[in-house]
DNA sequence: ACCTTACCCGACCGATCGATCGGTCGACAA
DNA sequence: TTGTCGACCGATCGATCGGTCGGGTAAGGT
């Protein structure tokens, strides 16, 4: 299927996942993609037949291909620890892989959706597909809790941490790289931030974690 | 000056800025502010001269809000650990009593602004309260580096990581509690975020940094 | 030769956007 | 009573929004 020059549909595809990650679904007009992507208003209707569902068709790209790098992590075997950080290394890969993808993520997450968005008939697939990747990760977080590998924690504030911690990393990149001069996206600054991750998530988890902050309260 | 009914521009303000957290500048129109004021559309153009200058006003009163807390703790004496641990604390503390402010500040920082908005009047005083906060948690670390409290470090990673995990942790509160059932914005857990940052710096700054990872490449 | 299909465009539609207009109302002062 | 003021409103502006329509062009099958 692949073409070498880009076709079409691809071409609107890529220019609207950059578009709607800077400025959001309700900032940018069909105009605008249409005019990014070389063509007429008109002709993005032939390919997407509104632009609920272009947004939607670009959402499920960034989702399959965050899935396709953390759906194997989820299922390779190992201990609970293992496992959980197999999955923060393919979700940081794949975020650090493309950018504007955390971007929408993060803006898909704590945004509240437009009424045409969550009218829209993929809708229900988007929903189901985020689900699926937070109840895997949660099922290796309970395993661990059962089998006495992980101790009992406030799970939702651990997830909180890990998905803020990785996606804003990446969702900021142009206002880290401007306002404090550095890229956030070479191989030492992933590294740094798996092993971030991975310290946070020993802190959060493990039984003996050992405490480097007086505890209060 | 404060009334004990809200005036008519308070209450602007304020159901302005949780429209704004929620949906985004582009997303919130000045007629539904207007309704939800209780007011004709045109009369909010008698309080506010435009729609980017009503939004900078939530902005800016948010900043405010979150200066006097922040900057009192700039001030403090003590070792460079000392005066970044209260800091962060200021910060979880301005954030947990607001969560709104949080997704508006997100947005603020990850958003490409709109163009209506750079050209506002008020965006320069906007750049320059950010600036000088960023400009007072910069110096702190500086500080400590040159005098060998904190080892040399990404500085810009580091911050990411600090913004991520606390501003995320609040401006996801509805993401939280809907689909993980926990608040947010308990005692208790902003308890836990504050230890958890703190852990976060110490693994971070600290020349003596004990790895519970092992490190790689 | 003809028809189909895919792709693209300019022109246009109703709705809504931010913003402006002229004007009403009550409070207060002279 | 008269004048002035701030607060407020309905009606309306031009611009832009998402979306439709009919027509045009090139490729491919028969």
């Amino acid at each position: 299927m692949p073409q070498v020059p880009p076709s079409s549909r691809e071409k609107i595809l890529s220019v609207a996942e950059a578009l709607f990650a800077r400025r959001g679904y309700t900032g940018v007009g069909i105009s605008t993609v249409a005019e990014a992507s070389g063509l007429g208003k008109s002709s993005l209707f032939h390919h997407f037949p509104s632009k609920a569902s272009l947004y939607c068709a670009v959402l499920l790209g960034v989702l399959a291909r965050i899935e396709s790098r953390v759906l194997p992590a989820l299922e390779k075997s190992g201990t609970s620890e293992q496992k959980l950080g197999n999955v923060v290394d393919a979700l940081i890969d794949a975020l650090a892989e493309h950018p504007t993808s955390a971007r929408l993520l993060l803006r898909e997450v704590f945004e509240e959706p437009d009424p045409a968005l969550s009218a829209a008939p993929e809708a229900a697939e988007i929903d189901a597909r985020l689900a699926g990747m937070i109840d895997g990760v949660a099922a290796i977080l309970e395993a661990g809790v059962a089998s006495g590998q992980f101790r009992k924690v406030g799970i939702p504030d651990l997830l909180q941490t890990i998905i803020g911690a990785t996606v804003y990393h990446f969702a900021s990149g142009d206002f880290g790289e401007k306002l404090l001069g550095a890229s956030l996206f070479s191989a030492a600054a992933v590294a740094r931030r798996k092993r971030e991750v991975k310290t946070l998530l020993s802190n959060g988890l493990m039984p003996e974690a050992r405490r480097s902050v007086a505890e209060e309260s």
